[in-house]
DNA sequence: AAAAAAC
């Protein structure tokens, strides 16, 4: 099958066969001809399927008649991250070369202006996430009465993450005769319900849905103790001893975590940068970027990057956290081994993370092995000095036990330090002219809006830096990492450039 | 246990 019988104009035609790609992949040898003959789809496929082109490619040729008029786009779709959406922009400049298509991309985190702007010219192709999509709608900005084409992607994910509601919103405002494709990687019961709704007798298609990992991807976990810094030192470690690592991505579980790991890696001297939903845009933008390019080989990542984003080759996953959700496993490492090659997947698991690693181990149907003692790090190895002053005074408290407490002594223990000793701590570390707020101010909008403008100007300098994500971080941190000054050890590509002039 | 998304 190659992609010249599927119906595709032949101006779609050049730009697929100038990026190399000679054949269809299913979901798009499948979808291909439904959606030009302008029957609704209902795609069941997870990214990597090629997806994203299935429905790129047959909108560019339904796109070559006609014109967009102003403030009333031709065709929208929806992306549950700013990531993905921008991703899907890239798709449409790289095979809508070719053509005089506005395509907008309407996204939170950037001006709000320059979208208007755009809108007012008349676009043919509108990518957006869902609230800065009805912000522009309910301004008057825009309207919807013109598509004729709606592309709702990831639906189960916008599931997850309660977009749902704000979906039924927006396809109230198409119109009813609307085409629609709709993509999604499971069918819970609600998203049935919504295809029931929102779609017309559709084409269902459905190309393999491995619940599975590929077997390319060698996958392990690495026992460890449940002390982040810990965590930190056998992260290092394991970064220093992997095999044929040429770049990797480091997911952590929280945003906070991801913030702590990037600035331990990089105060050890790694080349690293992060990716997180609190950080302002360009900073995302720039990290994704940079280690696209290649030009950072290490990236910190919450969940936001686990899913649908098109990184290619990359060596290695480590799970700085273990997942909570067995399916988010799959997904994060997904992101290596793709398209046949090979990929390595790493899990530090803690005593607590045994329930979720069985659990993951069940979805995906096979047994991951266990590294052997050479990676443990044990707690009572690593020196109390280092470990912070409120843990060394709990475990004294306890008569001296130097071991991890295990099972539910331990998350009773836990839990006062979680919920507000850091926030305590966190307020002893500032310093005493800084006023002190109630906690609930800091915690959000109201410090990081303050705070952005001032870090503008380091970002564009360093833009492997991450903005606070709402409140000072704990001093802990400046006690757990020792020796950061030493990098002798690492090899030179995963080392941060001491400070390369700009534009060389 | 969390993350994501609007100002």
């Amino acid at each position: 099958m190659s992609f010249s019988n599927l119906g595709l104009s032949e101006k779609v035609l050049a730009a697929v066969a100038a990026t190399g790609y000679t054949n269809p992949t299913p979901i798009q040898e499948q979808a291909i001809p439904h959606v030009l003959a302008r029957k609704d789809v209902l795609g069941i496929a997870q990214t990597g399927t090629g997806k994203t082109a299935a429905f790129v490619l047959p909108m560019l040729t339904i796109l070559e008649k006609g014109r967009a008029r102003a403030r009333m786009p031709r065709t929208l779709i929806l992306e549950p991250t700013r990531e993905l959406a921008a991703q899907v922009k890239e798709n449409f400049d790289r095979y809508g070369a070719g053509q005089k298509l506005n395509v907008a991309l309407l996204i939170g985190g950037v001006s709000f202006g320059d979208q208007d702007a755009k809108l007012m010219r008349g676009v043919d192709v509108l990518i957006a996430t869902p609230g800065r999509l009805l912000d522009h709608t309910e301004r008057g900005g825009l309207l919807l009465t013109g598509v004729e084409l709606l592309v709702i992607d990831e639906a189960d994910r916008m599931l997850d993450m309660g977009f749902i509601p704000d979906i039924e919103r927006v396809c109230k405002l198409v119109p009813f005769t609307r085409q629609t494709l709709f993509f999604t990687a499971t069918m819970p019961p609600e998203i049935r319900r919504i295809t029931e709704a929102f779609l017309h007798n559709p084409q269902k298609i459905e190309v393999s849905r491995p619940a599975t990992t590929a077997v390319t991807v060698t996958q392990a976990q690495v026992p460890a103790g449940r002390e982040a810094h810990e965590k930190r030192e056998l992260l290092r470690r394991l970064l220093r001893e992997a095999k044929d690592l040429k770049n990797a991505i480091i997911f952590c579980n929280r945003k906070r975590e991801v913030a702590i790991v990037h600035k331990s890696l990089q105060k050890h001297g790694f080349s690293v940068g992060a990716l997180h939903g609190d950080m302002d845009q360009s900073a995302r933008t720039a990290a994704l970027e940079q280690f696209r390019k290649g030009e950072l080989p290490l990236l910190v990542a919450s969940d936001v990057a686990a899913r649908g984003l098109d990184i290619p080759e990359v060596s290695h996953v480590f799970n700085f956290d273990v997942p909570h959700h067995a399916d988010d496993y799959v997904h994060r490492i997904g992101r290596t081994g793709r398209a046949g090659r090979t990929g390595t997947a790493i899990s530090i698991v803690t005593p607590l993370d045994q329930k979720s690693m069985v659990a993951i181990e069940k979805l995906i149907g096979q047994s991951i092995p266990r590294a052997e003692g050479d990676y443990e790090v044990s707690a009572e190895a690593s020196d109390a000095s280092e470990r912070p002053r409120e843990q060394r005074g709990r475990e004294r408290s306890r008569g001296g036990r130097g071991k991890p407490q295990r099972g539910r002594d331990r998350e009773r223990s836990h839990e006062p330090r979680d919920a507000r000793g850091e926030a305590r701590h966190a307020a002893e570390s500032r310093p005493p002219s800084e006023p002190r707020q109630p906690a609930e101010s800091r915690h959000r909008s109201d410090d990081k809006r303050r705070a952005e403008p001032r870090h503008e100007a380091r970002q564009q300098a360093n833009i492997s830096h991450v903005p606070s994500i709402g409140r000072p971080e704990p001093r802990r941190q400046r006690e757990v990492d020792t020796e950061p000054g030493d990098h002798s050890h690492l090899p030179a590509f995963l080392l941060r450039p001491v400070r390369s002039p700009a534009g060389a």
